[in-house]
DNA sequence: ATGCCTCAGCTCCTGAGA
């Protein structure tokens, strides 16, 4: 089973390069991020044209999550119970017995804001649901755009960059926080070269000189680390014409 | 440099992203 996540930045602009990349890449899940555009906006049948079935959770202008899936997905919820939320981020279903969560976690802007705030509220909120939902459902994915940071091996510049937006230690603690509900970072359980990112900035040519951040990210659950077999960034994507800022994860997991 | 790109929208500038 495979399964990917990538954030878009704009579906309606992006749609031909997502058909593109399932093409040539045809995982069983896909978690996209950054719709920006509205439930009935969505391309459901261009996609189900091309051999998927999705579950749009849009908004209008900002945000916005889907989940497609080769086989119908069920039990699909969208958002965190119980955590109050004008925004669209988070939808989660059961695809062929794992249950997967996409997320499209707050930027944050810059430590001291209030959208600061916001990232660490909602990231309690998310962390107090997903403890629940790991008991429910043991097999468990949580992909999708984090903007945070591990460490300074996932940071282009970790000198300049120290203690700003995608690098702080509040973000990086409530990180481990997750993890520590009994998740792994499947990328890291594989060996990569150094200086492996899933964004770069659309300015000063960033992704040619890889200035970059791994800030997209695969978890899985500790019932499914021994079965996690390959864990990729694909940068193809990025070098479209008009690419998204962030570039697709891949995760391959043997459930035979 | 509160910039630099890119995208959406009450669109020719502004807010937001990261």
């Amino acid at each position: 089973m495979k399964l990917a996540t990538w954030n878009v930045n704009s579906l309606a602009v992006r749609l031909p390069q997502v058909l593109d990349w399932l093409q040539v890449n045809p995982v069983d899940v896909l978690a996209l991020q950054e719709l920006k555009l509205t439930n009935d906006k969505f391309p459901a049948a261009a996609l189900l044209e091309a051999g998927y079935h999705a579950q749009c959770f849009g908004q209008k202008t900002y945000n916005g999550v889907a989940l497609l899936s080769r086989t119908p997905a069920t039990e699909v919820v969208r958002n965190i119970p119980g955590f109050d939320d004008e925004m669209a981020r988070v939808i989660s279903a059961e695809v062929q017995g794992v249950r997967v969560v996409g997320a499209y976690f707050p930027n944050g802007q810059a430590p001291g804001t209030d959208k600061f705030e916001y990232k660490m509220h909602w990231l309690k909120g998310l962390r107090d649901w997903l403890r629940q939902e790991l008991t429910k459902y043991p097999r468990l994915v949580l992909m999708g755009d984090y903007n945070i940071t591990f460490d300074d091996a996932d940071v282009w510049d970790p000198v300049g960059l120290k203690d700003s937006i995608h690098c702080t230690e509040e973000e990086r603690y409530q990180l481990r926080a997750l993890i520590a509900l009994g998740l792994v970072d499947a990328y890291r359980l594989f060996e990569h070269p150094a200086k492996s990112y899933s964004w770069w900035d659309y300015r000063e040519m960033a992704f040619r000189r890889n200035r970059g951040l791994r800030i997209d990210h695969i978890l899985v659950s500790q019932a499914l680390k021994d079965k996690v077999t390959d864990c990729e960034i694909d940068r193809a994507p990025r070098k479209n014409e008009r690419p998204s800022d962030h570039a697709p994860v891949v995760v391959e997991l043997d459930l035979t």
